[in-house]
DNA sequence: CTGAAAGCGCTAACAC
DNA sequence: GTGTTAGCGCTTTCAG
């Protein structure tokens, strides 16, 4: 939008008031207060207004005044193109939306290109608070939203900022339930397929140590948490295959897929960090003809409502809830000035893409 | 964060530009024109801002004064609960949402519960212009929209409002190439399964008038489009069984398919008019143990990812694109003050999930 | 390159 | 119930 944006103001509030021969208050009142005047003299101001086009008080001026914009900002560091096509992003956005709209707030995406640091836009949004949504700890946009003298929720990442509320979910605890699973079923061979690591691209093996360091502490949480469930039954994670994807995407999913059993053509099992990777996965099994889960167990992390439908054994994690509360936190504090971290519960969900490689039971029960 | 949260505000520009002795003016240059005054003073001033916390200039009292609000308004009627689950909102949203990064603007989503009629929000709404995606014509939320001075772009819903720009497909030319796709394989007994044809809650058969009256003019289409290719071959449409759902799920797509095939058996073809139902469709030709494309034939509507990793037939629109170009109209608009309309075009996308019925080849050629 | 002046359009005390 | 008085914090001619 070049030039002049709103080409002519029809009126504003002052023009009606004086073409009433009212006080500007009045015609305030009108609005804002219908109670402080006779519905009658209302009536007749809001009259005017129809007739000489007054599209109601500016929302701008007002928010100046009021010092409250009637909006929260979300930032998503990650490009737009891609927290639109994750579910996991668009349910977290379903939740928050939903909290804003109850509240009466709208939402604003705020334009941040990961590309430039073009740390303007978020100097620019007219909001009384800030949502981040997964951000590297020391990224400059997440730094802009901090110096704005505006409350700011954090969802997942980063972690330990302080003075900032958040809310997570138990990634580790959510991912040992399901490795506790993989190893009751009898999988001692198994293989990972995970999500970025760190943030220059890397696509393929990752060794421990990468996995250990990782900046995503998700990611981590989430393989440390299988990796608990593992080496609590003697295995010995450095031999564990992890493959390791720069993209979120189902087209991933698969190609790690395919170079984990290309290269491990022993793992029973394939553990996925997301049911996006996980789906992928899925759909490679399909396409090289092996039998989910007879020959091969595949599981996700999650909980996507594609994963369901599929019958994917995964975690569930309350994403729309997640969402929701980040709003809450964010616009039902009080004068509370102590942050507050929710931590929300995962559950896991067995359905049918887990089973078979029982032999370890029956080595279990030869004990 | 660096400091309590919602404190008052630490600082303006006018008390910086008091601390250190030089105008107004000069501070407000150091951000929005810094070759306005010297690099030297200017770095004094940012830096005197960094030491006394101060964020940069309100935005809010900067759009006041610019009367620019550097954000877009989208008004996306139905619940967002809906809006996000939606694949085909969400590909909407992120293209106009790439749209809108591009162009440095936010994206505001405007509080608006179907339920209460709550224009307050859109008057409520700092924007520069308005998207308005496929909402009733006689919504009031949409006519709060059209009264604010700002320019506004309809997507698909509602036609002929005069003065706003549009963008749409053409669904009546693609579910048209769809049914001809058929109609040459040779199916002629089919059924429809469509979504909401009416304001008031339905579900169950719609008969041919209720089709042809329908308030949304997508539905509308796309089965005038199906109903151009079969009645062209001679099939009498009064005979088409047409289910409806009021929701848009796979579930709901699941049971109509269901309804559809109770009460006639013989069809050899179920024609949704979106992806989404006929995800369901097929999720219930699964369960139910029919063969598909064997024993039924299944397609949809709009070309989402997840049909495409099923390998459902149905036809493609550009919903990304779709969002952009809404996005573009408003943004790139020059002086223009006539309405623009932009229609996309569909693309057929045959796959996995329609064949068989051929008996009706053998038949044509027996003529 | 800098400063003084003039509002943008509105709301909120507080008096009448 | 209604009007008067002060700004909210900033940008922007227009002189110096």
């Amino acid at each position: 939008m070049s030039g002049p944006p709103h080409v002519r103001r029809p009126a504003t509030l002052a023009s009606l008031a004086a073409e009433l021969g009212v006080s500007r208050t009045t015609v305030s009142n009108a609005y804002n207060r219908p109670d402080q005047l006779s519905a009658p003299l209302r009536e007749k101001v809001l009259e005017a207004a129809r007739r000489l086009g007054y599209p109601g008080p500016d929302p701008v001026a007002r928010s100046l005044r009021t010092r409250r914009a009637g909006a929260v900002g979300l930032l998503l560091t990650e490009a737009l193109s891609y927290a639109f096509r994750d579910p996991v992003a668009t349910g977290f956005l379903e939740g928050l939306a939903l909290a804003c709209e109850r509240a009466g707030q709208g939402l604003l995406l705020v334009p941040v290109s990961s590309e430039h640091a073009d740390v303007a836009a978020v100097h620019q949004a007219g909001v009384d608070g800030f949502v981040v949504y997964s951000v590297s700890e020391d990224d400059p946009h997440f730094r802009a939203v901090l110096e704005r003298p505006v409350p700011t929720v954090v969802c997942d990442q980063p972690v330990g900022v302080e003075g900032v509320d958040r809310v997570s979910v138990d990634d580790r605890q959510g991912m040992r339930a399901l490795g506790e699973h993989l190893v009751g079923l009898g999988h001692r061979r198994i293989g990972v397929v995970c999500m970025r690591l760190g943030t220059v691209r890397h696509d393929g093996p990752a060794p421990i140590g990468r996995q250990e360091e990782s900046t995503y502490p998700v990611q981590r949480e989430r393989i440390g948490g299988l990796r608990d469930a593992f080496t609590a039954v003697g295995v010995d994670w450095s031999q564990v295959p992890v493959v390791e994807r720069y993209e979120h995407s189902p087209e991933a999913g698969a190609s790690a897929a395919a170079e984990l059993l290309a290269t491990h053509p022993e793992v029973t099992a394939i553990v996925c960090t997301s049911d996006v990777l996980a789906i992928g996965a899925l759909q490679h099994a399909a396409e090289a003809d092996i039998d989910v889960p007879g020959r091969l167990t595949v599981t996700g992390f999650d909980g996507v409502p594609e994963a369901d439908r599929l019958g994917l054994t995964t975690v569930r994690q309350p994403v729309r809830r997640k969402g929701q509360v980040a709003g809450e936190l964010l616009l039902d504090r009080g004068e509370r000035n102590t942050p507050k971290q929710v931590v929300l519960p995962t559950e896991l969900v067995i359905a049918a893409t887990s089973g078979p490689a029982k032999r370890r039971e029956e080595f279990f029960s030869g004990w």
